[in-house]
DNA sequence: TTGTATCTACGAAAAAAATCGTACATCTTT
DNA sequence: AAAGATGTACGATTTTTTTCGTAGATACAA
């Protein structure tokens, strides 16, 4: 099972889940947009070979290239930080967390809408 | 404006809030024993200390054991970290968050209540 | 009053994460 | 074929965070 990933191997992720596949150059292109801080091109190719050696990534190197996809699943790994993110900053408490985020950000009607219809099928099921 | 908490002094702050006061040794004693993995007096000292510098913690050094109070709002805290985390982890999806949250969670009825109130008091408000 | 416990201060080390330079191989272009 | 761009590998350093030992002061107990 492949170890939990840091700040900056998340950021990776990110790319790979977003892309699909990618190269270390067009994971540190897409990076370096979003970024405030500039980053070489050989810090991104290092840690993903670090993740490489940890299964976060697998490769494909029958090309000069090599092109990487991500090893953990999008969700199971959000699940895996959340979980530990409510622990940590919200002593546990789902529910603080959503009053939370929903209080402090300016959802949508639809967002909402999405969220109540989640609620309801969540009760649904409860009642089986 | 004091910087945001690393993970340990999340965790000291934590005591913190709770407690509303404590020692170097009370917040010591409480932590070790939520942690699995025992650590030191000096070490939760050094934090604090740390801490102090860096504006999260106030202190009364009028007696010979100093008394900590946090000094970052829980609620206000929770918020930024919340924010950091939605787009490191959601790609800045709040719903994404929510979803997943309530969707992992064996969420009681109290809780999935206390929610629908709260989307509803939000709908109101956008009405006006 | 003499030892034992408890406190702070603080330097330094260990551990964890992130960053980068350099070497060397392989394309690509001229 | 030479020059330049682009690629990987990898050691080493820097930065950030966590951990702890030791020294010295103060309280407390026998």
């Amino acid at each position: 099972m492949p170890s939990k990933p840091t700040d900056s191997e998340l950021e990776i992720l990110q790319v790979l889940w977003a892309k699909g596949q990618a190269s270390v150059r067009e994971v540190f292109e897409v990076i370096n947009e979003l970024r405030s801080k500039e980053v070489k091109y050989t810090t991104i190719l290092k840690l993903m070979q670090l993740m490489t050696e940890k299964d976060l990534v697998k490769r494909d190197t029958s090309q000069r290239t090599h092109i990487y996809t991500a090893n953990v699943e999008e969700q199971a790994t959000q699940g895996h930080l959340l979980q530990r993110f409510i622990q940590q900053t919200f002593r546990g408490s789902t529910s603080n967390l959503v009053m939370q985020a929903l209080g402090n950000h300016d959802a949508s009607q639809a967002e909402l809408e999405e969220i109540k219809a989640l609620i309801e099928k969540i009760e649904q099921a409860k009642e089986e």
